[in-house]
DNA sequence: TCTTATTTTTAGGTAAGACTAAAATGCTAA
DNA sequence: TTAGCATTTTAGTCTTACCTAAAAATAAGA
């Protein structure tokens, strides 16, 4: 049983706002996200549970199936490959590849993936650091926490973004920061809970709180 | 003014049928091209002449015009360029790339296909030989000629196929014939027209005056 | 030229995926 | 426990792209 581009976007936003699958999920939330109304949603969510992809309750909201699991899984697992192929080997910007990608994530052929996966090296993490599932779906997550988490003097490698708008990716880039940027925490305000960051050993950068929540490390 | 999948499918259809705009094309032919049914393809012709990419006279068959021809090869040099970046660099063979070829012609992102064209270092020609429009969709063409039409002891290159089947394709791989082969004529059989034909300077091919006159080769 | 055969178009219908407006349901606070 | 509000669903349209069947136009042969 195959999915339309259109099914295929309505469980992508299921899972992600569903948070992976571990609660349900309301048609409003669906329709601000597809940025949709409500009434297609409903529409929408009754074919999918046709499928069998989502457990649908009139009035309930819906939750994801493993079997959509694996199918939005898949999607994403497209995505991101075709983020790392533009950034790698195009040349793209990080907040120039999401449109596209949004795109190509439904281009059919397991064969094509297969093969971009191994031409890109089997990477694990997109550019903007976010895990890209194996081809069964599964994923190898990295404990990770928010920027303002850390403590002082502690060392870590930049490896995700929370809000990844492109507003804020432009911010990163202009001040210096990137996915994949080693950073060490300087200083904290205690008072309003800004931070002094070294990135890459050379250069200082102060942030709000607010920022710092929104950037993602691993600790080294 | 931007057009629909389908509609770029007509308007390729349409530009091949056409010889490249050079004669007029008929309802029922177009039908056949896309394999749907003439009242469908009337409907298209229709709102393809109101946007002004073809010139539709009910009842007389449809020609394309400027602005549809530079909108096709469009269409064409994406679609080529892909064929070149999966058989390149994905290691797709020159029979499997057709298909996928066909969805990702669709996506549209300008920057995308520059990138891709520049990566690919300004490919002239996709796997199957036949030239790939630049940006203003100028093509540059080599004159070519079927083998059947070479003389005895002429040399050259295979660069197209005329008929590109799947089943016609596979063939030539199996016989190991190839674009890019260089090949020789070493005997022309009078009375059917076959042929014995010396590939890479290794191998000799004997094939009858229907798979030559299917092969496209440049002299050298 | 007139009748027939072929091609093409029109008319009317379907399915997907969106919409608006109206009805139904569920939730909350009095 | 029920009135009122928010959420969700249903009903009815719209557009795109397809379909079949029937009508209209063109082309061809006697």
């Amino acid at each position: 049983m195959t999915l339309t581009t259109a099914e295929e976007n309505y469980l992508k936003a299921i899972y992600h706002l569903s948070n992976g699958g571990t609660k349900s999920v309301s048609t409003n939330d669906v329709a601000a996200e597809i940025k949709t109304k409500a009434a297609s949603v409903s529409d929408m969510l009754r074919k999918l549970g046709d499928k069998e992809v989502i457990e649908y309750r009139k009035y309930y909201g819906v939750n994801i199936t493993e079997e959509g699991k694996k199918r939005a899984l898949q999607t994403i697992r497209k995505h991101r490959l075709w983020e790392v192929f533009l950034v790698e080997k195009l040349q793209f910007a990080w907040d120039e590849v999401h449109e596209v990608a949004e795109e190509l994530e439904h281009i059919q052929s397991p064969l094509l993936i297969q093969r971009l996966d191994s031409y890109l090296n089997f990477p694990k993490f997109d550019p903007h650091g976010d895990p890209i599932p194996d081809e069964y779906g599964d994923v190898r997550a990295r404990p990770r926490l928010a920027l303002n988490e850390m403590d002082i003097d502690q060392s870590g490698q930049i490896v995700a973004v929370k809000d990844s708008s492109a507003a804020f990716l432009k911010y990163l880039d202009k001040v210096g920061a990137y996915i994949g940027a080693r950073i060490k925490v300087l200083d904290k305000v205690e008072f309003d809970g800004s931070m002094e960051i070294l990135v890459d050993q050379k250069k200082t950068l102060f942030m709000s709180k607010d920022v710092a929540a929104n950037i993602l490390a691993i600790q080294s």
